[in-house]
RNA sequence: GGGCGGUUAGCUCAGCGGUAGAGCGCCUGCUUUACACGCAGGUGGCCGGCGGUUCAAAUCCGUCACCGCCCACCA
């Protein structure tokens, strides 16, 4: 590269190029019938709605920096692509922007809507694929999937009915988390519960016989409507002559027992609970307990429905709450009012609070499905990085609930469902004959993400692909997916292929805003990592999102970008110098000829050394940090400075270059591609450079060498700051320097006894120095 | 109610049994022909509190205090 060249990496000009250059040469493409040993990453597939955000950018740079890794190393790589329909978010995004023009799904109909889904996915879906590009991510582009393709629902339709045949998959009235602003159940994994203060009101229900009432505490007097019992503690001695008799239902006069339940806290409120079936899992199991009727008094709508009586059917909730109590107060049954506060179930998708209600819907037993799945994680098969999120994952697997599959929605994979009367047809295809109906309920989006790693492959055909790359290696994502989609992928793989779908499970930080809250959009704390690519560049963005990673929530630092733009531009200057000097590329490593060079040897065979063990441990800010340092502190502070005072040979200091650049490639692969190109003899890309090796062995005692020189340098700025010396001043040392120590700072020996003015000692292994004038040798101040 | 994690320099974070580290900030010098997105030299921490183990503890154990997250069907 000419001296002439800019004194800056300019990244958006120049990214660009290499994306395409990449892209032309097929780096990410992955050839199924290679020899070559398989690595292969399924990304976590981001929502066709997305935009690439903080969290994808770090996930997706540190698979790439494993996947460009393997690469160079000469695997046969390959980064499965693609992206989720996102069966709720994708609707609610379409349902919006038709609403925007006056367009509303109902009216449509189910048909004409899911086309204009489709429609809307071909012209603003998967922007994201875009923007890893940008991102600088190789993944394999060519084979772009999606959870809704032809031969994806396939995969999903076959998964469905074989586990309907296994019996796992069942349709029942059951109680499940009914989201009324979705208009749909969602699975346990989809609520979230809040605390929040409601008023525990007592209503007093009399006895039907007239001698006295029982008086029961409820956050939810509407739910009273629904009451079908009222239940106490079969030890509970205030209640024992009750148990048996009825009382009347307020406001409805209907005459609910007195049941005996062990759920019952005897020491809650006054001992007493109705029992509501309907809404309240507690009180469903106990209804089940004891044959009691249910009577739903909440609808799908969220309103109240016929069963809450003429008075009440139509209101939401909240109307009926207030008019309840009203009614209860105007005949003097309320007893008390008081504020209590609880946790209260919401809606993770739409933010409405959660009704548990009874529903018929599709559920999928997962103990079965869990038990392999569990001993892969006990037994190592699979193994998480931090370990603790492997006891996460066997603390949930072990008490696995049956998931609530089907969803009230038009956008996903229709369930394979038919019914005629009475009959049911379960199938691949329609069955024959006239007057079947389709299911019109969807499977949760989770359904089919849990069979991204090998959907994406062709299965359940047989394809090279899924016989090259499944299963993959690693599987890297945040904390927050690991049961919704890792448990279920592990499940998935094992019941359908026999195997884990990956070994290794990398769980990284999330990062927050600067502030500390969560990065998002509507709080407005959301930081756009494109912005950041478009002002400092893709590495500089990857570098410092590295450094930033770590085993915990982290906050997202400026400093860090800073410090990879500084990173690139030092690269950069680094190369000019060194071609400047005469380094060239691809010669075959060079004999060290000088201290320098050997120490520069040993300094970079340990950098790879290292730097392939923090990989394979995910220590990937362990490993920013150690690029940084190479190149800051050894090549540039201190080899460089050497090579420029003739102290190192250029084609060391060339193929110690390229063995660096090699090395930090899989974090910046832009600056690292372009410097690599202005090497003299650099031919073809560094994306498919082989790994880097060491220009020598590690060499102890050239390190313990410069070590000492490096001491004694030190030493003599210091000595000279200090003392307020102009920084070039000459100063004579006795002992003569080394010729490093002279080459790195204006020294000179003291060719006369009587003159010396400065004194530095070695002591045998270079441990202990004294820089000063011979008279203060011996001052404290000036003694190290 | 269970479980997990955090508390280290002004800020953001590493380190996790052997004399306290980085980046940024701050102070002093430097237009040294790769780089001022730079170079050199500095300032700055009883490593949350209290106990304990150890020759030795940010680092291991116990406990307390805040902060955060996950799981959980007490009206």
């Amino acid at each position: 590269m000419p001296g002439s060249a800019p004194s800056r990496f300019v990244p958006s000009k120049d990214e660009l190029r290499w994306i395409e250059r990449w892209a032309d040469a097929g780096v990410g493409h992955a050839d199924p019938r290679s020899d070559r040993p398989a690595f292969s990453i399924a990304i976590p597939p981001p929502n066709v709605t997305g935009a690439l955000h903080m969290g994808h950018a770090l996930n997706n740079t540190i698979q790439d920096v494993l996947c460009r890794t393997r690469r160079m190393a000469g695997d046969e790589v390959m980064w499965i692509c693609g992206t989720d329909h996102a069966g709720i978010a994708t609707q609610a995004v379409v349902e919006k922007a038709l609403a925007a023009e006056g367009i509303y799904r109902k009216e449509l109909g189910r048909e004409e809507f899911v086309r204009r889904v489709w429609e809307w996915k071909e012209e603003y879906g998967g922007q994201i694929i875009g923007q890893l590009k940008r991102l600088g991510c190789t993944l394999d582009y060519g084979r772009e999937r999606f959870t809704m393709d032809d031969a994806y629902a396939k995969a999903v339709l076959h998964v469905f009915v074989a586990l309907y045949e296994k019996g796992y998959i069942y349709r029942d009235r059951y109680m499940v988390n009914w989201d009324p602003g979705l208009g749909s159940a969602i699975s346990d994994l989809e609520v979230e519960e809040l605390e929040v203060t409601d008023t525990l009101v007592s209503i007093a229900y009399p006895l039907t016989d007239g001698s006295g009432e029982v008086v029961v505490a409820t956050v939810r007097p509407e739910t009273m409507l629904g009451d079908t019992a009222v239940a106490v503690n079969p030890g509970d001695e205030r209640y024992r002559d009750l148990v048996g008799k009825t009382v009347t239902l307020p406001l409805l006069g209907r005459e609910l027992p007195i049941v005996a339940d062990e759920y019952v806290q005897p020491g809650f409120g006054t001992g007493a609970l109705k029992v509501t079936p309907a809404h309240d899992p507690n009180d469903f199991a106990i209804a089940r307990r004891h044959g009691l009727e249910t009577i739903n008094v909440i609808g799908e709508d969220g309103r109240m429905t016929e069963g809450a009586g003429p008075f009440y059917a139509g209101l939401t909730p909240a109307e009926c709450q207030a008019r309840v109590l009203e009614d209860l107060r105007a005949i003097g049954l309320v007893r008390k009012e008081e504020p209590y506060t609880h946790t209260v179930p919401f809606s993770h998708r739409s933010g409405a609070r959660v009704e548990p209600i009874i529903s018929l819907q599709w559920f999928c037993d997962m103990g079965r499905l869990a038990e392999p799945a569990i001993a892969a994680v006990e037994e190592g098969r699979v193994r998480f990085t931090p370990a603790k999120w492997g006891e996460v994952y066997l603390n949930w697997m072990r008490e696995i609930r049956p998931w609530a599959i089907s969803r009230q929605l038009w956008w996903g994979h229709q369930i394979p469902v038919w019914y005629r009367d009475e009959e049911i047809h379960v199938g691949l295809a329609p069955p024959e004959g006239e007057g079947w109906e389709r299911e019109e309920d969807v499977l949760d989006t989770w359904f089919s993400s849990a069979l991204w790693p090998f959907a994406t492959l062709g299965w359940p055909e047989r394809t090279p692909e899924l016989e090259k790359f499944y299963p993959t290696q690693v599987l890297s994502t945040a904390r927050d997916i690991i049961f919704l989609w890792v448990a279920r992928m592990v499940m998935m793989g094992d019941e359908f292929l026999g195997e884990e779908p990956f070994s290794e499970v990398y769980i990284h930080s999330v990062i927050q805003a600067p502030d500390g809250r969560r990065m998002s959009k509507s709080l407005g704390t959301g930081i756009d990592p494109l912005e950041v690519i478009d002002e400092h560049g893709a590495d500089a963005l990857r570098f410092g999102l590295l450094m930033m990673s770590s085993t915990q929530d982290v906050r997202f630092s400026a400093d860090r970008i800073d410090q990879g733009r500084q990173l690139v531009t030092k690269i950069w200057n680094a190369t000019r110098l060194v071609v400047d000097r005469g380094g060239r590329a691809g010669l075959p490593a060079p004999a060290p000829a000088t201290l320098a060079d050997r120490w520069i040897a040993s300094r970079v065979a340990r950098g790879v050394e290292e730097a392939a063990d923090l990989t394979a441990r995910f220590e990937m800010s362990q490993l920013a940090k150690l690029v940084y340092e190479l190149v800051f502190d050894d090549y540039c502070d201190w080899y460089l400075e050497l090579l420029k005072s003739g102290e190192a040979t250029p084609d060391v200091a060339g193929f110690a270059l390229e063995q660096i650049l090699a090395l930090v490639h899989p974090l910046m692969p832009f600056v690292t591609e372009e410097c690599w190109s202005r090497m003299p003899g650099a031919e073809g890309l560094m994306a498919v450079h082989p790994p880097p090796v060491a220009p020598g062995p590690a060499d102890p005692a050239a390190e313990a060498e410069i070590d000492a020189v490096q001491e004694v340098v030190s030493a003599l700025r210091a000595y000279r700051s200090r003392r307020n010396l102009p920084p070039r001043t000459r100063l004579a040392m006795d002992p003569a320097p080394a010729p490093a120590v002279a080459a790195l700072d204006p020294v000179e020996a003291a060719d006369d006894a009587a003159r010396p003015t400065l004194v530095a000692t070695l002591l045998p292994g270079g441990r202990s120095i004294h820089v000063g004038p011979l008279a203060e040798a011996v001052d404290p101040e000036v003694e190290r």
